[in-house]
DNA sequence: CAGGGATTTGAGCATATGCTCTTCTTATGA
DNA sequence: TCATAAGAAGAGCATATGCTCAAATCCCTG
């Protein structure tokens, strides 16, 4: 096996950031870039997409493209959002992530660019972790980023969408997970879970936090949560039973945006969302699944931002009209 | 003629970002984007193409090369910077302005995600001008932006390199050009000028400013301050015998950084420098022509922080090693 | 409403890019 | 020391991109 030591790693990620740089910022070709760096053509090209999919270079789309915006506009008109950003659809890839996460991000970074400490909560999810992936790389050792929602499941299995963790990482800000399944076993366990200091921690800075940034998600046999195994069958029958149609961070809702007074919810331990919303709440999710959910989350007031694509955003005018 | 009116321009580049945004956010080919949008696939690219040139779309990279940190660490640690920002170089292209142009954008954004209101202070030049347009385009009028260099030839003959109404135009903020040539006829007309009320102003920005953002260049036959027609055949001369190898808005100095007490320095209109700097100045730069100027303005403490490329940076310090 | 000139459009082609499959290299463990 | 296997590098090809040029379009002018 060849090098693959940490240091080679890094080098190699060098020599992909040069590459990159002399192809889309110097514009040259990677034939020159190959004859530059004394490496074969393929070398390069190999180069510049490592840099694509690693994210050391960034493209960033610098136009309020008019139709998302009068979009934009209207939602936030509509259900009264301190601001709704809406980006293009992609039709042929209608789960892609990758345009509200680039914007999310970027709203994100305005917010961590503060120079005054700033408390931000997060919630988990495919989402929000290609949000944070999006992310340029900081340090801001001053600002304390805080999960509203644990990351595990029951049987103690971590999420692979874990937020707050690589929120930190790339921020450079104080990390605080939350200790906890998204739903505990019983009610007990979670009276006995948010008893602990660490809870105590959490429900404080929540208190003093600048902004929330939450997925969402339908309540469904397909739906992320239960295929994730944080929640089991059983949950998600009795929440469909109960008119549950999504959740934010595990608190299930009715179509009007309602927490429903069920047993499972009464076993979420995240942190409850506060309804109307205290600070800056921002739900970031588009795709037809959350059409339903995003709808209703409006229609509730659990969010006050909404960040979401053009495709979705029609989807939620003309189902509302 | 087709049409060509602002709405029908406004349209094409809303065209022209949704194409780009769907190619390099997207992802997608070109082909792709054109069955889309219903369009031809060359109507696609002269679209990305568009986006691109108009930088609709950004690239920017966000990886520390190592042996650019390395050389910029060097060069702060010899002079005292409060930093140094060293970008690769593209040797095909040595004049290239695009990389230390995209990091000066990114410097020149920071300070103005400030809420607070703050002033910044701009010279003129090909350099800063290019690092004006990849800024984002922002709303920031609490803001203002000062010029410490007039943009007209004693002709009454405007640069091209307009930075300060540019900046304002990009960033949303208020702009106070400076209403003078580089240089004046005489002595009497610059302090004729000088005693104006415009100039008071000017002084007392500039004592409020943050930071301060400068070109340099050479002095000599070929220097862009003659070729634009700022200073003439004669000025030259004089500058050449008494010394002088490059110079900051204006201000001529020596090989050893210091301003000239010379006849045609009393002639500058623009602000004088200060020395050492008070505030952050940053002197932006690169190209075999600006090693020269650029060591003789670290060595005479003209600059307290640094932008310039790999190449230049190798330069600088094997000329003074 | 016809002519003219400028701009846009799309076809065709040369070039650049991305991908796959094969070959080579090198660290590891017998 | 040698066999092995995991990458890494390179050849070759299919595809995507960018550019040029001729045709078409469209607005202005008379």
């Amino acid at each position: 096996m060849p090098d693959s030591t940490p240091a080679a790693t890094d080098r190699r990620r060098d020599d992909a950031a040069r590459a990159a740089w002399l192809y889309f910022i110097g514009g040259r070709t990677q034939d020159e870039i190959a004859a530059q760096l004394d490496l074969s053509r393929q070398a390069v090209q190999r180069l510049v997409a490592l840099a694509v999919s690693e994210k050391l270079i960034k493209f960033r789309l610098d136009h309020p493209i008019a139709a998302c915006a009068e979009l934009g506009a209207r939602l936030a008109e509509r259900h009264g959002l301190s601001f709704c950003e809406v980006t293009p659809s992609d039709p042929d890839a209608p789960g892609a992530v990758a345009g509200i996460a680039s914007v999310a991000a970027l709203r994100l970074q305005r917010l961590l660019a503060s120079k005054a400490p700033i408390v931000i909560c997060v919630g988990t999810g495919r989402t929000l972790r290609a949000a944070v992936e999006e992310l340029d790389t900081l340090e801001r050792p001053q600002h304390k980023v805080v999960s509203l929602v644990g990351a595990m499941a029951a049987g103690g299995l971590a999420s692979p969408y874990d937020v707050v963790m690589r929120l930190g990482d790339k921020a450079g800000t104080q990390r605080y997970p939350m200790p906890a399944p998204v739903l505990t076993e019983t009610v007990e366990d979670r009276e006995a879970l948010q008893d602990q200091r660490a809870f105590t921690v959490l429900r404080e800075l929540r208190d003093q936090a600048r902004a929330s940034f939450f997925g969402i998600s339908e309540i469904g046999w397909q739906a992320p949560i239960h295929r994730d195994g944080f929640m089991s069958d059983a949950d998600i029958s009795a929440l469909i039973e109960a008119g549950a149609i999504g959740e934010i961070t595990g608190w299930s809702f009715d179509g009007r945006g309602r927490p429903l007074d069920s047993p499972v919810n009464r076993r979420v331990a995240s942190l409850p969302l506060e309804i109307p919303p205290k600070r800056l709440t921002v739900v970031v999710g588009c795709g037809a699944q959350k059409v339903v959910p995003l709808k209703a989350a409006l229609e509730g007031g659990l969010a006050s931002a909404l960040i979401t694509d053009e495709a979705t955003a029609r989807a939620l005018l003309d189902e509302s009209a």
